[in-house]
Order: C-alpha cells, then sequence, then structure tokens
DNA sequence: AGAAATTTGTCCGTATGTATC
DNA sequence: AGATACATACGGACAAATTTC
C-alpha cells in the first residue's frame, strides 16, 4: 500500500477510535490499551502510524505512556464520580524555587493551586494539580 | 549514525539549536525557518528527526507551519530565556504527608509525578503535575 | 491558465537504544 | 538476566499544497 490517504490520515481514523473506546468504557481508565506491535496488527498500519495516533490522544490528556510499560487510559475529567462528592479543591499557595523557576516568578509569590483527586471504585487513582499565575498579577 | 541517544535526543538538541536562533533573533519573526530538506543538511539528521524537533516547537507555540509554504516564526513576547527544562517530564517522589492521606499510603512511599507545562507564546501557562502510586506497587 | 518545481504531509520498513517487568 | 514494550533514528516512496516559471 503505497499511501493512499484521501479525505482523513489514517493516524487520524485509528486515534477516533482508540478515542471511543476508551470514551465509551470499553478501555477502562486505569488500564493498558494494547502494545503498539498489536495495535500494528490489529490496524494493519505501521507503528510510527499507531505512535502518531496515540500522541494525538496524549496531546489531548487523554491517555500517559511510560517507556517500558505501555501506554495508559486516564480517567475523564467531567465525568461526575458515583459518590458524587467533588475531590476539587483550590488554593492559594507560595511558589517554592521549583516552580518559581518555572513561571520565572519570585520564591514566595502566590500561586494559584487547583487540585483534582480521581477515584475508582473507592480507591485514589490520580491527584491532579495545576498551577498557574493568578489573573491578577498578569 | 545508528542510535546513540545517550542522554538528550537528537531532535530536542536540533530543536533546542532552532529556538535559541528565534528567540535570538537570528532568525526574525514572521520569517520562514530553513527548509526541512536544509536542516536535514545542516544537522546532518534524517527528516523524520528535524519534523519532530519542528513539532516541539509548534507545540510551544514558537512557530507555524503550512503545506506547501513552509514553518513561520511566530511574533512572541519578550521572555526569560528557556533554561531547557523539558516541558514533560516523570520522576518518583517520596509522598509528603499530605499526598500520604489523600493515596492512604506511609509518608516517604514512592509515588510517580508527572509534570506537564503548557505554554503559550513562550510564556508558561499552566503547571500540571499528576501523582499515582507505581503500579508495582499495586 | 497551466506545467513544473518546491515544500510539507503521510506512510512504510528496518534497526537499535532504553526502560520496565 | 531475559523478555517485553516504548523511544529514537534512518531511508525511501508517494500525496497534497504552494510557489514559481
Amino acid at each position: 500500500m503505497p499511501t493512499p490517504h484521501y479525505g482523513q490520515p489514517r493516524y487520524r481514523t485509528i486515534a477516533d477510535e482508540l478515542r471511543r473506546r476508551i470514551e465509551s468504557g470499553e478501555i477502562a481508565p486505569g488500564t493498558l490499551l494494547p502494545t503498539e506491535r498489536a495495535l500494528t496488527a490489529e490496524f494493519q498500519a505501521s507503528r510510527g502510524t499507531i505512535r502518531k495516533a496515540i500522541a494525538a490522544l496524549q496531546s489531548e490528556d487523554l491517555v500517559v505512556t511510560e517507556h517500558g510499560r505501555g501506554t495508559c487510559a486516564i480517567q475523564q475529567r467531567h465525568e461526575s464520580v458515583a459518590d458524587g462528592k467533588a475531590d476539587r479543591g483550590k488554593r492559594q499557595i507560595p511558589a517554592d524555587s521549583d516552580l518559581a523557576a518555572i513561571f520565572a516568578i519570585d520564591v514566595g509569590a502566590i500561586l494559584i493551586e487547583e487540585q483534582r483527586i480521581t477515584r475508582a471504585r473507592g480507591t485514589v487513582q490520580e491527584v491532579t494539580r495545576v498551577y498557574r499565575i493568578p489573573l491578577a498579577a498578569q
């Protein structure tokens, strides 16, 4: 097969299909996707194309890939948990030296930290923290 | 050259060099970068590697690429030099009392921390950190 | 207007390095 | 240490958009 990518490129249709499986729960959050090798077999595409599809999902924060391990589906953000308890919080913290360097601000300057805890069947799966500069300071 | 990517991969050092040229004004905002072909000649790297380096700059909103035209440097607001800190990183850290309580693990137990830095026009917008328990421990 | 050249986009196959299990 | 799985890199081929002649 040369390169017949009329309409939509192949890596995109593959990404769409994988996204569907994740969002439908066919690939449960927290579980590994099939290996790249398995995906090349299933979609009859080269490994490079499979990796491009997965890269698209990564940029959507739908999956996380770890070197020798595999690619893992991430718990969805706007999914209301069964217990309904929103494990979210927002607070202000002073920047430590690490964050200060990244943001190019002074150590001790105030940052906004938003925290989100995702659970599955009661156990904590992930803790996500997003830091940013207060709007007032910009 | 086979594939000796000790320390830093090739595409990243190339991306760093191109970023330096853009931020130093050597490649003026609004002007086209050298063609992929020219870059392969200069850096003695394959086209795929060059494209990966450019893709990195794209995700930093430092350049935009148009199909039959080329890759164009973006007008940017000055800002501190990128200190070479990777936009994505993963590391293992011991749980502090806060995280230990959330995960219901011992203080000092190892957690995986993944960090992602999102930028817009060169400036840091958000720092996202995701913590989770190593799979080996589950 | 049209053809050719240029340039980026997609895809394949292979080989080797590196991290994890 | 061995097997498995992802990461990097090369080279070639063809497609599609743009520019040039």
